[in-house]
DNA sequence: TAAATATAGTTAGCTAAGCAACTATATTTA
DNA sequence: TAAATATAGTTGCTTAGCTAACTATATTTA
């Protein structure tokens, strides 16, 4: 049966994961995506980073976050000029508007965490990390 | 970091999967996606399924099966007849042309499966499966 | 230094996922 | 049985992911 399929598993608790962060950013009346949070904060963490950067941390493409970078923008949420030093390069920062956002995501993202894997112990944690971890390096080899 | 992160992990592992299955198909010259195939699989499962059947077995909601089975009709390889029973119903079958493909596509399937999976022991494929249920379980409370 | 190559980012085209609103047919229930 | 409700499927809109092809700027190398 499909179902019990390992590979069928984890794609359904992604998209599970997903969907149920997203209802719960919706249900706060936020206007985000569980994507767009991530790109944030890592812009957040890495004051000035630009779109190569990010996509290596989230392990996106670059078409991908170059549309969400713009997106986040436009919603004024980052900044993003052109670096001195490097005219192909972007650097991207938060905005107050984005602070403000990140401050108010933060505990609601804790809990979105925790409600997912509060029953799990440390060990588990450990022990499902390192087969995702044996599954991808197959994978890339 | 965010990369250490349980949930990142799995999404990314997810989607690591989708890429490399996606792959081998356009390497081996296969005009289909993973997730087309997955459509294909549970209707060469169960002759006459409906739609929301498919979407059940899959996790997947009715716009996006409608718009899959669309494609896969489109394209020839399955046949999709209104119930003479109930009419809002729809009857899915593989054509001839289906079966071909799916006759194709399964040792390559096993394949890709195998890659990721053959170094997990079926105890370590058994605690993943129980700890990603238990996500999913923690979620849909 | 001029030409070749590498890097950063964008655009276009495709598939897929999700939500909401819709049509049409079946079933319930008042 | 007529009206209300439930079910199956479709359409429209949005976001995201991927590939390929493109522009512009930097860096290498011949």
């Amino acid at each position: 049966m499909i179902n019990n399929n390992t590979y069928f598993q984890i794609e359904l608790t992604a998209r599970r994961i997903r969907q149920y962060g997203q209802n719960v950013l919706k249900s706060q009346g936020i206007d985000i995506t569980i994507e767009q949070w991530l790109v944030m904060n890592v812009i957040n963490e890495n004051e000035s980073i630009n779109q190569i950067d990010v996509g290596e941390k989230l392990v996106r493409d670059k078409p991908t976050i170059s549309r969400m970078v713009n997106h986040l923008e436009k919603k004024g949420f980052i900044i993003k000029t052109s670096s001195s030093t490097d005219s192909r390069k972007v650097e991207l920062t938060i905005s107050k508007k984005g602070e403000t956002m990140i401050n108010n995501l933060y505990p609601i993202i804790e809990k979105i965490r925790f409600t997912g894997l509060n029953e799990l112990s440390e060990k588990e944690k450990e022990i499902i990390g390192t087969i995702l971890m044996k599954i991808r390096k197959n994978l890339d080899k």
